[in-house]
DNA sequence: CTCGTGACTCCCC
DNA sequence: AGGGGAGCCACGA
C-alpha cells in the first residue's frame, strides 16, 4: 500500500478548516499524532508556496494567535488580509483571539478526515 | 544514511 | 511584554 506523506495529511486537515476559523501548527501536529511536530507542519505550509494548490493556508497561525510567516512581509500581509476578509479581527499588535477562532473538531471527525485522505 | 532547514513551541528570565 | 535557547519533525540534497 502507498503510504500518504505527512504533508498530505496536513493539507487534508487544513482544507477542512471552516471559513472564519483557524488552527495552530502545533494543534495540527497533535491531531495527526505527532505532539511535537509543529515545525514539520510549518515546513509543510512553506512547501505549499512552491506548489499551486487550493489550500486555505491563511487559516493556520501560531499558538500565540499571530501570523508566523517569516522572510515574506507580503505573504504575511496577504494572510492577514484574507483572514480579515473572513471576519477575523486583529488587535493593534497583530494578534487574533486564538481561543475564540480556534477550530476544535471531535476526534471522530479528525479520524474521518485522515481516513478519507488516505483514500479508505 | 547523515545533515541542514524552517510559516513552531514551551520555558525561563 | 518580549527575547534567548533547547527540543522536535518531516523533507530533500
Amino acid at each position: 500500500m502507498t503510504e500518504i506523506s505527512f504533508n498530505e495529511l496536513v493539507y487534508a486537515l487544513v482544507e477542512h478548516i471552516p471559513y472564519g476559523k483557524v488552527l495552530s501548527y502545533g494543534r495540527i501536529a497533535q491531531m495527526l499524532g505527532v505532539p511535537h511536530g509543529a515545525r514539520a507542519v510549518g515546513w509543510a505550509m512553506h512547501a505549499l508556496v512552491y506548489q499551486n494548490r487550493r489550500v486555505p493556508w491563511h487559516r493556520v497561525v501560531n499558538s500565540k494567535g499571530r501570523i508566523s510567516i517569516k522572510g515574506s512581509p507580503e505573504g504575511a500581509a496577504a494572510q492577514r488580509a484574507l483572514l480579515e476578509s473572513e471576519g477575523v479581527v486583529f488587535d493593534d499588535k497583530g494578534y487574533l483571539d486564538i481561543a475564540y477562532y480556534i477550530w476544535d473538531p471531535s476526534p471522530v471527525e479528525i479520524e474521518k478526515i485522515i481516513r478519507e485522505a488516505r483514500g479508505e
